[in-house]
Order: structure tokens, then sequence, then C-alpha cells
DNA sequence: AAATTAGGTTACGCGAC
DNA sequence: GTCGCCAAACCTAATTT
């Protein structure tokens, strides 16, 4: 396996400050966060198996993958309380045993983080499906929750708020277009103190997340509002020559979306209303309209009504 | 449906309280 | 933890084209 060294300078910002995760395989910017290079770590199959059958077509890795979404990895094996082994017969060292249980205990519940790591990661897991979000993402929130767990982050704060913070965060890095309010609406907490807790996080353990951009927001706004691949690729195409005129600063990147789109459903014939779009991009027709028009004006489009 | 208008509300980081 | 800072961007709501 090798690992490509050959990025070395940021796509975005051409900052030379690139730093390499050895926990998550990945070399991002240190400078805007995004993420360069990913799954450096090969995680393929083995190139041949040595099982007794000789199965030359079976190159899968035995057990199940680690993951970060279970406390211990999903890779800790319990010790019985019985002092016997898998046949049933009496194991005669029992000092031995009860040493292996101490250690046990001490890996498994030290203090009550772990406790809490686990409810956390359970939290997370079915938020995210409910958010339709990919294991990626559920991986990158847990990992977020695990390091601001024990950089004591999480006191006094309740583990609900610590998970909802950790998956926008997840969010952001991973540009998965979700908000704050898309999240507090399913968990049931205040969008005010998930947003609070979710910046402390970034500041105190240092995350820096890519600025967001109108683009990530056209896949999912396209896909509810069914339209064809032409104008979705219409749309991207404005937000570009948009940016190329350094329009976007300041302005919300679901606005621009929504307009772009609205843009191109019109002139591309295939029509949504601004109150459909408005509808699923959480953006109110008259956002819609302000950014539509600025758009077409400046880009010379004309959209005939 | 879309446009217009007017007036209230938000987000941001930071320091002071 | 909250307040205040500030302007622009955003929102709500009512009305008109």
């Amino acid at each position: 396996m090798s690992v490509d060294t050959t990025v070395v300078k940021c796509s975005e910002c051409a900052s030379r400050n690139l730093v390499y995760d050895d926990n998550r395989g990945e070399r991002h910017c240190g400078d805007c966060g995004i993420v360069l290079e990913q799954d450096i770590i090969d995680a393929s199959p083995e190139w041949r198996n040595f099982n007794q059958e000789g199965n030359q077509t079976d190159r899968s890795r035995v057990g199940a993958p680690a993951t970060n979404l279970l406390h211990d990895k999903g890779l800790m094996t319990d010790i019985d309380w019985q002092d016997r082994d898998f046949s049933g017969a009496l194991i005669r060292n029992r000092s031995q045993l009860y040493r292996m249980r101490k250690w046990q205990r001490r890996s498994k519940i030290k203090g009550s983080r772990q406790k809490n790591l686990s409810t956390a990661l359970m939290k997370i897991r079915s938020l995210c499906s409910k958010l339709d979000l990919s294991k990626t993402v559920q991986e990158r929130a847990a990992d977020i929750y695990k390091k601001a767990l024990f950089a004591d982050l999480v006191r006094g704060r309740s583990i609900d708020t610590m998970v909802c913070a950790s998956i926008f965060i997840a969010n952001q890095q991973l540009q998965t277009a979700r908000t704050v309010d898309d999240i507090a609406k399913i968990a049931r907490i205040g969008p005010k103190e998930i947003g609070r807790t979710y910046r402390e996080v970034k500041r105190k353990l240092g995350i820096r997340t890519p600025l967001p951009t109108p683009t990530i927001y056209v896949d999912r706004f396209c896909n509810a509002l069914a339209l064809q691949t032409k104008i979705q690729r219409d749309a991207y195409d404005i937000i570009r020559r948009a940016e190329e005129l350094e329009m976007n600063d300041g302005k919300s990147p679901s606005g621009i979306a929504a307009a772009a789109i609205y843009i191109a459903s019109q002139v591309g014939g295939q029509p949504r209303t601004q109150r459909e779009i408005a509808e699923v991009s959480n953006v109110t027709e008259v956002t819609i309209r302000n950014r539509y028009k600025q758009l077409a004006d400046s880009l010379n489009i004309e959209v005939n009504l």
C-alpha cells in the first residue's frame, strides 16, 4: 500500500499547512479545514485468505469492521462471571481470572465516561437515521463526541445537546447540508442551545470547517422538487458564474441555491413556483425573489413568467 | 403566482457584566 | 449565562398587480 503524497497544497485556499490525521486516515487543510484526501488507510479485503477450504473467492477479513459507533469499537469480548471455561469445566487459576476481570472493569467502565459514551452513541445512531445521514457522517459525529467527552466539554450539559452539536459539526465537515434547525426539530432541543454548544466545541477542540457554499444544497433541493438532472446542472452553473462575480458573500447559501434552482427550473421548461422551492429550502419567497432578480440581472438571464 | 412594501428579527464574535 | 454592539440579510404580513 502506498500513500499518495502528490497533494502538497490546499485546493481551496492554496495553504500548504496540511494536516494528516492518522485516526481518520485523511489529510485536511489546517487553515480552512477542507478534507483533501480520504481513506488513505487501506480497508479493502485481503488479497487472499488461508482457510481450510482453500476458498479463493472470499477475500474478506474475519469479523465485523472496527467502528466508532460502539463504545468499545465492537472489538471487546466479555469475560463471563462464571469460573468455568467454554466446556463447563472449572478453571483452576481463579486469581488469574480475577485479575482479568479487574482489568476488564477498568477498561470498560472508567468512571462514567464509557457509559456516557455508549448512550450517546445510541442517540447518534438513531438521530442520524432519522435525518437520513450516511454512516460516514455518523462515524464522524461519534468521533467528535468522543473528543468532546474526553475534553470534559459534556460536563454540565445534557448528552442530547452535545449529541446534536456533534452531528451538526460532522455535517459541516462533510458538507451534507443540514441546518441546526433540522436537527433541533427532530431531537426536540432548542436550536439556540445547540448553536451555542457546537460553537464552543469547535473553538475548544480547534475544529475548522469548510465555508458553506450554495452547491451543497442543490442536490437535496432538486431531489425534493423532482427536477431533472439537466436543471440541476444548470443551477450549478448559475451558482458557479455568480461565484466568479463574487456575488455570494454574506448571503445565505440556501437562498442562493433556491434562487438558482428557481431560475433553472423556469428557463429549463420544468417550472417550479417560488412557493414550492421556499417550502423545501426553508427560505421565504421574498428572499428567493430578491436573490433571483439579482442573479438574473447580473448574469443576463431572461426569466419570462 | 408573483411583486411590492414596511417593519420586526436574526447571527456573528467578543468583551463586560 | 446574558447583554450590547451593529448592519445587512432575512423574515412576517398585508396589499397590489
